[in-house]
DNA sequence: ATGATACGCGAACAGGCGTTCTATGTCAAG
DNA sequence: CTTGACATAGAACGCCTGTTCGCGTATCAT
């Protein structure tokens, strides 16, 4: 016996699958062979691993030997969850106007709207946060109203990155390309119909940097 | 006792704690307590047993009890793998040029290179494959040289969806804006100095539409 | 000194748990 | 009808596993 299709499967057996499959998801760790056959209805434990030696030939799950709840279902494509991190949306970026706040670690762990993504878009998770960006005044940079932009937390950039910067004398953040010209900074709007402007390099915070954007269409 | 930061654990307790995690990494399943014994060096069974009281009182794991392989890690962010997807990246498509072929069942299956998304992001997963945009052509549609495009197969669009159609007579694909103007539809690359260009509806196939952009800086 | 508290060790208990063995039933092929 | 593959029950074996108990040791304020 080979492989086996879902549905030529026994009636006991699907019973079993997916009384394994409702246990992992309320209980995050696989059942035991007296759960399944109390949860399933099954007479007796023999028979359970009679199933369950199917099951496993059938390639649907596989089984650690001897060790208790030592079952593990067979999901191809499931993915480590600690490939996947969540990024808090901490606000809006108006990309000119408003200030936003630089989080920290406390006001990370308090909100409550996060964007999940996999670590293999992001690397290093340290610093992350995200934003939505408003308006259209980075456009050319292929930022549009209502993307989220993922941030990471840097207090210097190279020149010509995209970054959140914090002017002091206006209170507000704004997203824009920087560039550093001796001791000011050049912040440029990527809209043709906008123009840059010129800050003191005092009177600027570099606040993070552009990591990632997403937009849903 | 309330609340207990990480660093005024005793040694044991630090060793049990990132034991914990480094077997339930490899094993998807917590460890029996006496498996912790060995694994730390610990001496007895009580003694672990003891100090999964106090990282208990610590507010660090959960247990559920007489339950073997009973515990619970306390990650609070921790994300449910199935809210999270993988999706193939099955190619390239060039916004202009070469076929992109639509991906079956079977070849999804078969690639190796995936786009882990949030579920969140896309919503249903069903049909849904990503490519790698290549060329400026649709600069425009903030799509760039090198952004990952999330498609959702699809056979018919709206006025003006971005959707990837694949032309039967020169026998390739591209990624345009996509109008429906009588019999024939309108082609146009989001780039001003490409135009647009129409193509009978009969000579033209929708392969996909356009749910969103991924873009690495 | 003294008692309180935390930490440590070994052993034992009782039920949990995977496994296996025997007996029985079903049913289609030979 | 016989045979053999498959399915079902019940029970028992033996290790696994969480728990608890008794007995130590060290530290420290009282």
């Amino acid at each position: 016996m080979e492989k086996m299709a879902i549905d030529q499967l026994s009636e006991p057996q699907q019973k079993i699958l997916s009384f394994i499959t409702v246990y992992m998801e309320e209980n995050d760790i696989p059942p035991t062979i007296r759960e399944i056959q109390h949860g399933t209805g099954i007479s007796s434990t023999s028979m359970v691993s009679y199933h369950l030696k199917a099951l496993e030939r059938a390639q649907l799950l596989n089984r650690r030997e001897r060790r208790s709840r030592g079952l593990v279902m067979n999901e191809p494509h499931r993915v480590n969850p600690r490939d996947m991190v969540a990024i808090p949306l901490v606000g809006v970026i108006t990309c000119g106007a408003e200030p936003v706040p630089t989080p920290d670690a406390d006001t990370l762990a308090e909100t409550e709207n996060m964007v999940h993504l996999a670590r293999s878009m992001v690397g290093n998770t340290d610093g992350l946060y995200a934003l939505e960006a408003k308006g259209d005044s980075m456009i050319d940079a292929l930022i549009n109203d209502g993307d989220i932009v993922i941030m990471r937390r840097e207090t210097d950039v190279k020149n010509g990155d995209l970054a959140a910067v914090f002017l002091l004398d206006r209170n507000e953040s704004t997203l824009k390309r920087v560039y550093k010209e001796g001791r000011r900074l050049k912040l440029k709007p990527e809209n043709p119909t906008l123009k840059p402007f010129y800050v003191d390099a005092r009177h600027a915070q570099i606040q993070g940097r552009v990591v990632c954007v997403i937009r849903r269409t």
